[in-house]
RNA sequence: GCCGCCUUAGCUCAGUAGGUUAGAGCGCCGGUUUGUGGAACCGGAGGUCCUUGGUUCGAGACCAAGAGGCGGUACCA
């Protein structure tokens, strides 16, 4: 009988995971952080694009939606002609689809920057999204080692630009031609039939941080068995082989020069090998030129990216303050940006050979650092508030929020409903300073009331009783109409 | 994908051996105070105890499956 209570089956209010909302401090700070890099990017000649969130599937890489599993990695849809579309997954392949796409009237070699959202069906973890945003620079066109240099330097700058001190970050180098040429004595073949293999070696040297030398190891070998038993395959490379490998990864001197010297002697004979020392040779001299010492930019032999399309020079940026959770445990949220060089990205929509090197910097990876870190700042100053008292001089209290907005300061009405008391508890929960009170009793005088609630805050705490609280109505005071925006600045500025 | 832990109010959590109407602190809303944010006091709203099925006279509690969260591992073109 009593059924009054029935279930009315709304929607629960959830958002998908691994997808965020920004609030204001982030989405500021994100702002900031793309602003520092742009300006970067600029300074260095490049020009900025902007390129749709939607790819046609086959124009993102070798990746072509299955009919059963279309979003195994990402995320793809149907456009109504049948054809597979996807969200774009990095900056970098659809810079290689516009390139390809306008190729004939681009000055190369193409230099461009561009921010943006991308999306990864994967599994979210701390510092993992399944949209993030990135930020990156490319150069198209110049197979030289100049551009790679100019590429690392500017990563090196962007980390600069968005606040980090010398010793909070470094970028760090490698060749994968180096560990072609080793793995090419090894046995493994620097062809398509070695690629499979090639890829399990960088992977598993990837995870050399985590796992040890041991762990990866166990993956260069036969395989490895984790904690909680799953098993994974190695790359099933002879002992010698694993010897070498092993022998390349921690073959990294103390500087740049001693760095080259070990390779040099690791990679022997081989061609692809000595190719490898001698770009980042070349790279060395531009850096050293420039003044880029070892503590922003080194070599490390450690460093291979997990990604296969990479065939040059390749680095990562790595953000060396120490992050904790909330009990105090390390926490590693791994690289902030990487890049390199990916000669055979763009050639594929056209029969020719076309270079190309790029930077991508994880906007969002830092952001959540920063999060964690505690070093959001929020610089955007809360609006001045002026407090509506009496409805029908709301077109006053309008007069006066455009009066100080032209003074280049935030100002709103209280738009709501409610006497002021409520309107001061708004006023205070959005850590508003300055209140403005214009009543009768101010506009029958010519005078305006400012509040200060932060000082008023203050005071307070000295203040047990509500009655001394109410008499003293303190950190308020009474200044001429004609002269309210020049008080508000000087309160503000005290 | 695989393994482990977790899931009670907006948040942090209690809930004893299965037994009426499920609690606390904080927060939120309202009042004391219709020209003033704090404090204090008073009052109030808010829960399909993650879901479904099972065991039982009786389940927030026990069992099973599923979902979600967290952590690890794999994947990340």
């Amino acid at each position: 009988m009593s059924k009054k209570k029935q279930k009315p089956n709304r929607p629960k209010a959830r958002r998908p995971r691994g997808f965020e909302d920004k609030t204001a401090d982030v989405f500021r700070t994100e702002a900031r952080l793309i602003e520092a890099a742009f300006s970067v990017y600029d300074l260095n000649g490049f020009e900025p694009l902007q390129t749709p969130a939607f790819e046609y599937a086959d124009a993102l890489g070798k990746f072509l939606p299955d009919e059963d599993r279309p979003n195994t990695g990402v995320f793809a849809l149907r456009d109504d002609d049948d054809q597979w579309m996807s969200l774009r997954y990095d900056l970098t392949a659809p810079l290689a689809r516009y390139v390809a796409e306008n190729y004939d009237g681009l000055a190369k070699p193409y230099r461009r920057y561009q921010a943006g959202s991308v999306y990864r069906n994967e599994k979210p973890g701390p510092g993992r999204f399944r949209e993030f945003v990135q930020c990156d620079a490319d150069s198209v066109g110049a197979p030289g080692s100049a551009a790679d240099a100019e590429m690392i330097m500017m990563a090196a700058d962007v980390m600069r630009a968005v606040g980090l001190k010398a010793g909070q970050y470094q970028v760090r180098v490698n060749n994968r031609k180096l560990l072609d040429g080793i793995l090419e004595s090894s046995g493994v073949p620097n062809t398509e039939d070695g690629a499979v293999q090639r890829l399990q070696v960088l992977r598993a040297i990837d995870k050399l941080d985590r796992l040890g030398s041991d762990g990866v190891e166990a993956l260069l070998g036969e395989g490895r068995e984790d904690e909680s038993g799953d098993y994974t395959q190695g790359a099933k490379l002879g002992a010698n082989a694993i010897k070498a490998v092993l022998g390349f990864t921690v073959a990294s001197g103390t500087g740049r020069g001693e760095t080259i010297s070990n390779l040099e002697k690791l990679v022997g004979t081989s061609e692809r090998g000595l190719a490898g020392c001698q770009e980042l040779r070349d790279i060395d001299t531009i850096l050293s030129a420039v003044g880029m010492g070892s503590e922003r930019v080194a070599f490390d032999t450690s460093i291979v990216r997990g990604l296969g399309y990479y065939t040059g020079p390749v680095f990562e940026v790595e953000l060396l303050t120490d992050i904790k959770d909330r009990k105090g445990r390390p926490v590693q949220i791994g690289s902030i940006g990487g890049g390199g060089r990916y000669d055979d990205l763009v050639s594929r929509f056209r029969g020719q050979p076309v270079p190309a090197t790029g930077f991508s910097f994880g906007v969002s990876r830092l952001l959540s650092a920063m999060e964690r870190l505690g070093s959001l700042e929020n610089e955007t100053k809360p609006p001045i508030f002026i407090t509506v008292f009496d409805r029908s001089l709301l077109g006053q209290y309008f007069k006066m929020a455009e009066e100080i907005r032209a003074a280049g300061m935030r100002a709103e009405v209280y738009v709501g409903t409610g006497n002021l008391t409520k309107q001061m508890k708004y006023a205070d929960r959005r850590g508003i300073q300055l209140a403005v009170i214009m009543g009768e009793d101010e506009l029958a005088r010519g005078e305006v009331t400012i509040k200060d609630l932060v000082l008023g805050a203050e005071m307070a705490k000295a203040i047990s009783s509500n009655e001394e609280w109410k008499s003293a109505r303190p950190a308020q005071s009474v200044v001429q109409r004609e002269n309210l925006v020049g008080s508000l600045k000087d309160m503000l500025a005290s």
